[in-house]
DNA sequence: TAGAATCAGTTATGCGAATAACTATTATGC
DNA sequence: GCATAATAGTTATTCGCATAACTGATTCTA
């Protein structure tokens, strides 16, 4: 591949970020969130209660950010954090009331959000587009060094 | 559009902006460079010198980050920049010699990134990549609200 | 069962990127 | 020409995310 189209794909992919991250923001700000956040309160409304290992494994990023996320999740009252009573070393990290109903709020946010993102293509462009994307992900995977299509 | 597929989509797009970032930054360490600096360097590579607050507009993000990234580049020696002489506010960014041969290097780790990005996927999905996401993008995007493609 | 390896979580630190608030310069309008 | 607006850039602060180094608890094993 030259340079042109490499360059096109991977400044494509670095906007992408920036703007889709800056669009998140905007719309979670109203609910007090910063971006990175509601994909912890969606995690936990989809799963259920979980300790801080299982949420940086389902939200790929690492320990330490999920120590810091679930403070201030804490701190503003979306979450509660309990010993495990089977392990000593493990929280277990849930929902409050509060955060229940911040998660469907959301929801709501996450579908506008992405019909937004969409906007413009064909549909049939829009089915395909996670897999690709996902398949994108595993491309340049660090943690999980391949295992394109779960298949 | 209904939460799975909106989830599916924002989550995918989000996931891909960690580990392609990630990815990045594994290859550009080895030159002393962390992601987003390398950006600055090929479109200083590609337009020639510059003002800053060009590059804001060119690289996508907001003077203050601007500063900070110049500062440091200028500070390993990549960059230099000379006050303007038509506008004693502007500072004209351009590459030192040590950044241009960083640039060409950028360049192939650039293609490679590309290429194992796009790993796996039909050449037809890979030609128009690019634009699918350029469209995402500026459906998303706050700066420039609107104005998909450059026609 | 004692020692080693592993694992859960935290702290410290550094980066990119954002907003808000500020200085200094240039451009504009009367 | 002077007050006002707009622009270039910086500083301060906040956030997410990363790595490195550490503590404490658990599990494996010899």
């Amino acid at each position: 591949m030259d340079f042109e189209h490499a360059d096109a794909l991977n400044q494509a992919i670095r906007l992408l970020s920036l703007r889709h991250r800056a669009r998140a923001a905007a719309l979670l700000a109203p609910l007090g969130l910063h971006p990175g956040q509601e994909a912890l309160l969606l995690e936990l409304a989809r799963t259920g209660p979980m300790i801080q290992a299982q949420l940086s494994e389902a939200l790929g990023c690492e320990p330490p950010s999920v120590t810091l996320m679930t403070r201030k999740l804490e701190a503003s009252g979306h979450i509660r954090r309990t010993p495990a009573p089977s392990d000593r070393r493990a929280s277990i990290v849930e929902l409050t009331e509060s955060g229940t109903a911040l998660a469907a709020q959301v929801k709501q946010l996450w579908c506008a959000l992405a019909e937004e993102t969409v906007a413009g293509l064909p549909a049939e462009t829009v089915a395909e587009l996670p897999g690709i994307l996902t398949t994108l992900t595993s491309n340049v995977d660090t943690r999980r060094p391949r295992q394109t299509h779960g298949s």
